[in-house]
Order: C-alpha cells, then structure tokens, then sequence
DNA sequence: ATTGACATATGACAAGTTGTCATGTTAAAA
DNA sequence: TTTTAACATGACAACTTGTCATATGTCAAT
C-alpha cells in the first residue's frame, strides 16, 4: 500500500502518478518497468516517489487491488444473483472480467499484466482464498453462498477443490484469450466450452 | 539456443557455466539473477558470456528446454503404456515430473522456477500446443495415440480444449504444490482429487 | 512572534545492472 | 609465412535502484 503522505496529496498529483504509472505498465512487463520513467512523466522527484511508495512493487500491487477490490465486489453480487449456482455464477462473473479488461482505457494494460502474471500477481488480482490483503474475506462470503445440492461434494475441503479449479481455469483462459488478441465472442464460446465440460465431466457417460 | 562457440566448450567448462547459472536462478528469479553473479562464480570473463548466449533468457529457456525434452519423451512413452488412457496417462505423468522436479539437485531450483513462472516460460517448460521450440511436434503424436472412444468429443477442437484444460490444471497443481513445500504424497492426492474431478464432472448426477 | 517538532520535498550519490566493442590471441588454411 | 576466421577479454557507456543529508514547509505550544 501507498503511505499516507500519497494519500495527502492533492488529488491531481496521485491521478498523474498513477495514470504515468499504468502507462509505463502497460508498455512494459513489472520487472521491465522503470520507476525513472515514471517519475520522469509524471514529473515527481526520485525521493518523493519513495516518500509515496515502498518500491515498484508497492505501487504495481496498489493498480491490481484497485481491479481486484471491484472482482471481489462483483463475486459476491453475481453468486446472490444466481442463487447460488456455481456455474452460472462464474459465466457471469467471467464475463463481467473480460468487459472491465476489455474497456479501452485498460485493455492493453491487462494484456500486458496477463502476458506476465506469476502466483504472486495472480493472487493480488484473485485472490482465492482467505487472504491477507482481503480484510473482510470475500471468499469465505462467497463459498457460504453456494449451492452444494447439486455438486459433487463430500465436504467443506471439495468444495474448495472445485472453486480452486474453477478459478485456475479462468485465470488461464483470461490470460490465453488477452495474449492473443481474440474477440470477447471467441472468448466467451471457448470459456462456456471449458466451464461445460468441468460440469458434466470429460468422460462420456 | 546457446550458440555454436559455446557447444565447441570442452564440456568441464559448458558444466561449470550451467552449474554456475542453474545456482543463481535458484535463488533469484529470473528477472533479479545476475549475469555478473553467474560469471563470477563461472570464471568467465563478461565478453565470453555473450559469445555463448544472446542475453540471460537465452541461458535460461536452455535450462528449461532440457526439462522439456524430457518431459516430451514421457509423455509420448506414458500415453502409449497406458493405451490412450487420457487420465491414467496424466496421473502417471504427474507423478514423474512431481519425481524429477523433486530430485534433491533440482528441486529449489524449480520451486524458484514455478514461483515466478509466467506464460512465456510456461510454454517452454510444457509446450501444450505445436510449437516453434518443439520441431518434432511431440504433442501432435501425443494426440493421436489417445483413446477419444471414452470421451466427450466430438471434434478435434474439443479433444484439444480438454488436453488444454488437464495441462493447465496440471501446472497449476504443480506450481502450487512446490511454492507450499508440500510432500509427494499431499502433492499426489490432491492432483488425483482434481482429476477424478475433471474427468466426471463437478455437478452431481 | 518564537520555538520546537514533525511531515514532506529533493537531487546527488553509491552501488549495482546490462550489452557492446576495440583490441588481443589462437589456430588452421593457403 | 601470411592470411583469415574464430574466439577471448575487460574497459566502457548507459542505464538501473534505494538512500540520505539537507532544505522547506506546517502546526501547536510557549
């Protein structure tokens, strides 16, 4: 997280350290980003830069909770909209990703953070289980609102299993589908495909 | 690919490079080893280093292209003595990469490797598709020698989206095990857990 | 108004990184 | 012996990042 003293900053300051911050981003990898050309676009003053944040880190971390706090928000809303189904509820969900990756202003910013998400990005941006940098824990919220009548579930620890799949294959396709440039259509047909088929099983009955 | 100088090494020196790499991605990821690390401890001067390889990728996807190739060769050798059988096929794969990666020499070499594993490396460690670094086309023999009469196919692109899906979850399981130091065992129930998941669906019948 | 006490601003700096290149050296071929 | 090509090498330029001494605000208490 930012310090506080970014938080004092007048308003339009942050805006354009943030926005040169995503610019940078979105043209080059997080490890490949250079804190110099932020503090260059945005006209910051190298130590004021980390007067606001820790390192690079920090701030790359504060641009993907922004997106994460508004998935968080979205899973909880979808899962009561559909009553609980578990399938459902992650098409919805899905979709509701791909519109908010796709908007304009982000779309190539997302493309490069797929392109280069590891575990640890990848749990900033979904973070699947109980987690630190989620106070109110979402997930458990979540997982309290599935209906498990009609899963294939034993106990609490399959359900995780299935969410945990679920989830994995989501972030994969994600990335997949922004890597390479396919259309929201495309993506959608190939996500209902995948998210069939973890229903009903791979196997012929 | 290491270029011709370097293969012309006498082979104690090709060794004592990789030795020296193989050390310094254990303990940084990618992004933060250091060429000036690996050729200290290599004894080799800065100028040699970049007669051998175009930059630090170049020494790392060799590294990964080695795991690779075996990999390949197991896949092909598993799905064969398992007579097509997709998910007996996979189990046994699973437990063969879960053995190698966890040889004592390798394995916080791929811990480090799986904790900052991105889509790019991911395919060269499992190139799930035909591919450029992969000239014999592995995957496209692989596919022929599974049995689709017990799946639920109906075309070429649904059997693909399914071996897709089990690499994916494969990976995933993979990655996740080795980050939390589980043990073989832990690791191996919960992959079956998934599979068996996968392979008769999610939904209740 | 003066004094502290504290938060904030700032750029020079040390210590690191990478890739290149001019200049050697070696060895084999003409 | 001379030519030619392959290989070796470290100094160098051009970048990184994080720190820190110093400067400048700001607000409360004397």
């Amino acid at each position: 997280m930012p310090t506080q003293t970014f938080f004092h900053l007048p308003k339009e300051k942050q805006k354009t350290l943030l926005k040169a911050a995503i610019n940078e981003f979105t043209q080059h990898s997080f490890e490949n980003a250079s804190i110099n050309q932020i503090i260059k676009e945005a006209s910051i003053p190298r130590g004021s830069f980390y007067m606001y944040f820790r390192d690079k880190e920090d701030l790359y971390f504060y641009l993907l909770d922004q997106s994460n706090t508004h998935f968080q928000k979205q899973l909880l809303i979808t899962v009561v909209k559909e009553q609980g189904d578990l399938f459902r509820t992650f098409e919805c969900l899905f979709e509701v990703i791909v519109d908010y990756c796709s908007k304009k202003s982000h779309r190539l910013f997302f493309k490069q953070v797929f392109a280069n998400i590891n575990s640890r990005s990848e749990k900033r941006l979904f973070p699947v289980k109980p987690n630190v940098f989620e106070p109110q824990n979402t997930y458990k919220l979540f997982l309290e609102q599935i209906d498990v009548s009609k899963l294939n579930v034993q106990c609490e620890d399959d359900l995780e299993e299935i969410v945990g799949l679920l989830f994995g294959m989501t972030l994969h396709t994600l990335v997949s589908s922004f890597t390479s440039d396919k259309t929201k259509e495309e993506i959608m047909i190939s996500y209902r495909r995948k998210l069939t088929l973890l229903r009903d099983g791979m196997e012929k009955k």
